[in-house]
DNA sequence: AGTAAATTACGCACCTTTTTGTAACCACGA
DNA sequence: TCGTGGTTACAAAAAGGTGCGTAATTTACT
């Protein structure tokens, strides 16, 4: 996020993207705003360093807005800017078309014994 | 890639697309068939060993077909698959979501003063 | 003729770099 | 002392790079 001046924005897009985290962080703040617990909460698996690391990565690029409530438990919150939702369809489209292409290969599997997709494939 | 037997599909899809590789090598294979020694010279950063790693993975994930030519010296072809044509569009959307939320952002940076992004931002 | 080198698409072993996890710490106030 | 959101230092794990070996044939020297 530094020295890399301009590229292609693919390779820029993939570069936030990338991982197990941004995809679903995004995917629970799409559901209304959320605080870093709540976050936690969702996703018990990620530790308190990648949830806060993510989040800057994705406040930073302009997809998560940040909004801090002062107070005693210091209050954070988080959500997606209008160019976060604008997002989130495309994520959708590209877990769709996971979906049709591993039922396509399970179909074409189970259709007939040597699938059309396995040509030359190696000895393994 | 072997323990995990079924989550969200937004999250295998990202595994799979995660990284630099590849949707750099389905940005060239979108062009036609390509051999090996082809991708390398498309992009030359990659070590050979990367590039045979991640062929493999997009030709497990079924978007890229392997074709391999006996004779001397070796010869392998490898394009993209039915599928694999399906999925460009939906990578170039991500690009295109990148393009304008970064054109937004400068606009927004230089129309006034104090950007609409960067309300509690921290301190740097 | 005979040997050597180059070619292609890798696999493997070793090593470095990057990423991620763990744990401890900070501030504040109920 | 607990809970909040976060940072830092250190350790572990994962990702990635380098270089060598392999195949069978052609070409390149000697």
């Amino acid at each position: 996020m530094k020295s890399l001046v301009s590229r292609c924005p693919i390779e820029e897009v993939m570069q936030l993207l990338s991982g197990r985290w941004p995809t679903l962080l995004i995917y629970y703040l799409k559901q209304g705003t959320k605080r870093f617990s709540d976050l936690r909460r969702d996703n018990p698996t990620i530790s308190h360093k990648m949830l806060s690391l993510e989040l800057r990565k994705l406040e930073d690029a302009g997809i998560v807005e940040r909004t801090e409530f002062q107070g005693y438990p210091l209050r954070v919150e988080y959500e997606l800017t209008p160019a976060g939702h604008r997002l989130v369809p495309l994520i959708d489209a590209l877990g769709a078309w996971w979906e049709a292409t591993s039922e396509a290969d399970m179909q074409a599997n189970t259709a007939n014994g040597e699938s059309a997709v396995a040509k030359v494939s190696r000895p393994d």
